[in-house]
DNA sequence: GACAAAATTGTAAGCGCTTACACTTTTGGC
DNA sequence: GCCAAAAGTGTAAGCGCTTACAATTTTGTC
């Protein structure tokens, strides 16, 4: 069967003996169109195997049936399981998914945020994954009409999904401060690059201040969610002579690579030191990695199901929501009492 | 600055005092255009800030400014790596990144080779990473006319970049017979999801045979390139009681698993079992994991890179390039001397 | 210089869809 | 039954771009 032409709303039109606004209406499930014209109209549709273009809908002034997914880095554990999970969301709705690493560059993040117009041309939403946005940014992001979804992100003005940050760093640094450890290091970011680390900063200094002690400037240093970036951030603190009891990594890889420089500086843990992460990666359990879990392919396919409830739902404009899944601590072998 | 309205070609058309056509020659670099005209369009354009629809370019028979990454998984580290290379590489030459994961799904699979009109409607170009094609959906993409380039295939008619797989197998099998080891289990596939895998086996049973060996089906199970997929086929090859002196996994996540179900079943690693992978995952080297390294980030770009070229060249055809990066042998301590 | 060929530019017809608005039919109340 | 309101349907004008093809200008040759 070969077909020469694409079957266009005009073939649809023909065979079910309507007009193209009419069979435009029902395919879209628009109101004023009896039950009988609709029937029609996907018979009809479905007899041809019509599929409507894009770039037509788009151009017309529809949608484009595609949404954007806009992550700091896609290669970190957290940002891989997410995005796919997100994607399986938006595919099973219909939706081709274009992914926007932001590579952690602010060229690429000015580049994005500063015309959105190219991105509303092109998508008909937007899933941000744990994008620090400044609050130009939230404006721009409001000003360009897209429907927004997110993960990870706090007092944000559309629906997100995430767990409670601030808790699950209070938890892990609660942890290690139970175990009697004061020097506590943290692998953190200031660059604010990620979304995460500036609430999971805050639960360990709340932690820190229910224990009446201080966070030691000397002990933050920062680190992407990447193996080497937690390596890299550890050697430079023990390079630098700090001697942490404990370190709490803002997310397991970052303790991950955190572990590795303290091997090779010689330092065992946990017997000199103790590390504690967020994530519960698939390799923690293996090195007994201390961690806090949390749910990460739930929040993707979470935060995807939202924006696809409001690209559909086209009456009721409802309030953002705001959804904080559970975290866990798990205890294991990489802290311990400090002696 | 607000503008209300959306520049387009017309505007530049006006301001450069040419005609549409003109102006969209101009911009797409087409023959037959002035040198004088080309000024006098870039000028007006970048003025304007003016930038093309998409919608309205693919509609009239134009490109999408889309190509689309197709892989098998969008979760393995391989992957993530992978794709967030080639993500950046057709960013910047412009082009939007549609993620595809096939997510080890016959259905999603079926779906997308069985629609490519679809895809070659929103994009123009794809790029597939290790995807297992059979003759069909290499035909189909045929049929399709959207340029094709590939990471890690074998035999296809379209630019492919890989590595020589069934070396880097051979390579990593060949060290553990040289290490006295001939009850070797393999951690494979034969859901012919990962195009890589096939020849891995290959390159597996040819050092084999080398040793005038052969490949005990016992030993062979079946793991995709995950953590979670390694240590269930290991534990199922001990729960079977199997009880091979060393194991290749196809990939280094596989093999991260098998060192997990190894201790799970209190087998030692390398004194009772000898493991290699093939990546070289920053996890590796801190396990000390024998592997083959691969360069990953690298395959994803380059064959990007392929694609872009394609897409932008006109004019000369070049027959299809294979493209094979080394890899290399590294010796960590999963791997010992049979005793 | 004249004239055909080559190079450049413009005109206008879509691409396939959405949507304002006009038109026709149905519904419901009295 | 009558009539206004409501419901359903159709007409036609774009959306912003590409591309035959026609029109114009430039180039090259003798």
């Amino acid at each position: 069967m070969v077909r020469t032409h694409r079957v266009t709303i005009q073939d649809v039109a023909v065979l079910s003996g309507l007009s193209i606004c009419t069979v435009s209406r029902a395919l879209r499930n628009l109101p004023n169109v009896s039950e009988k014209a609709q029937r029609q109209v996907a018979e009809a549709a479905n007899k041809l195997g019509y599929k409507a273009s894009a770039a037509a809908s788009r151009l017309a002034g529809g949608s484009t049936g595609s949404v954007a997914i806009i992550a700091p880095t896609a290669t970190a554990w957290f940002f891989a399981q997410a995005v796919e999970a997100a994607e399986e969301v938006f595919g099973d709705s219909g939706y081709d998914t274009v992914l926007v690493s932001l590579r952690n560059k602010t060229s690429v993040r000015k580049q994005v945020f500063g015309d959105l117009e190219r991105l509303a041309q092109r998508v008909d939403g937007l899933l941000l994954l744990n994008v620090d946005l400044d609050p130009e940014e939230v404006e721009a992001l409001e000003a360009s009409g897209l429907p927004v979804a997110s993960v990870g992100m706090r007092n944000v003005p559309w629906d997100n999904v995430g767990i409670d940050d601030e808790h699950a760093a209070w938890q892990a640094t609660q942890h290690l401060l139970g175990l009697g450890h004061w020097d506590l290091a943290v692998l953190s970011s200031n660059e604010h690059s990620v979304a995460t680390e500036t609430p999971r900063f805050h639960g360990f200094r709340r932690a820190l201040d229910e224990h009446h002690l201080t966070v030691h400037p000397d002990l933050v240093v920062a680190a992407g969610p990447s193996i080497d970036d937690g390596r890299r951030a550890m050697t430079e603190l023990i390079t630098r002579g700090a001697r942490p009891t404990a370190v709490f990594a803002h997310c397991d890889e970052a303790a991950f690579g955190a572990l590795m420089a303290l091997r090779e500086h010689g330092l065992s843990v946990p017997k000199n030191v103790s590390v504690i992460g967020i994530d519960d990666h698939p390799m923690s359990w293996f090195l007994g990695l201390s961690t806090v879990a949390q749910p990460v392919a739930d929040q993707g396919a979470f935060a995807a199901n939202l924006l696809c409830e409001r690209l559909l739902n086209t009456d009721p404009p409802n309030p953002p929501s705001n959804h904080l899944l559970d975290t866990k601590l798990i205890e294991r072998k990489t802290t311990r009492h400090k002696r």
